[in-house]
DNA sequence: GTAATTGCAAATACTTTGCCACGTA
DNA sequence: TACGTGGCAAAGTATTTGCAATTAC
């Protein structure tokens, strides 16, 4: 989709929510998507189109909102803290992780993503490449105790 | 390969680049064996074998150690601060990631994933399962100017 | 007019460092 | 003994919240 119908849809479906069409909202969802890689924070409220525009306080406080209503996503592992895991050679663990209660287990089944990575070591030049797996969702516990 | 020569081989390696064998290393390598799971650095100072034993300033040195010598890995976009993205139904986007520049670009190669997903929803029972998958590498650039 | 949104400043949370004492080799 | 390592406390950086002023509807 062409940008400006694709900032039209966005701002609409946040309209639906019951958003209200601010211009801190308008320039932050341009930015995204202007941007077509995930940014933080920090990069987006000094962004060209945010900066002295509004303060880093909206800017979070419009990402937080704009999760909540699946627009956009927050990256990795659901807590603010990092983490740390064993690297095993030869063993490679990808990971499932429950949204609500943040537990995380790692897959048995094997990694289907090998194969991709050699094309991409070929076709992109980078070197020692390796990547990182996780799947999100409800684990069955979270599931029964919010139904 | 059983817990008790894993520590050990582990140990070694640490021993190899020159680290010293201390009692907080070894707790906190049997922690992250025993654990099989990332972890983050308030969960592994309180945890039970760490707890009391050391400050989390130490553990949080011994993570800086292990992470260089390639013992463990610290997992998530190698920022500090949250990454936020777009989220375009229909449209799933993986991710190429300088870990020398930061610099972030989306994979244009169609997503391997989505089989295993679906598998992963029958067995587990998760609901509303989505994935991540970043790969890691050196860009050109940067291999080029490390040279 | 009413309720959502914003800016500013302050409070939290997690990470990282300085410095000197301590323990390993 | 020498140098890596540890504890404690403080600094640094990112996130999050309170509240009064402002703005969208």
């Amino acid at each position: 989709m062409p940008t400006r119908p694709l900032i039209k849809d966005l701002i609409d479906r946040c309209r639906a929510t019951g958003l209200r069409r601010t211009k801190a909202l308008e320039q932050l969802l341009v930015t995204l998507v202007e941007a077509d890689r995930p940014m933080t924070l920090s990069e987006l409220s000094h962004s060209e189109r945010l900066n002295d525009q509004c303060d880093k306080a909206t800017v979070f406080r419009l990402l937080q909102r704009l999760t909540a209503i699946g627009i956009i996503r927050r990256l990795g592992l659901h807590e603010r803290a990092a983490y740390f895991t064993l690297l095993i050679p030869g063993l490679h663990q990808d990971y499932l992780i429950c949204t609500e209660c943040g537990s995380i287990e790692p897959i048995q089944a094997p990694c289907p993503v090998h194969q991709l990575e050699r094309e991409i070591t070929e076709k992109t030049g980078y070197k020692n490449l390796y990547h990182e797996l996780e799947f999100f969702g409800v684990c069955p516990l979270c599931a029964n105790r919010l139904a």
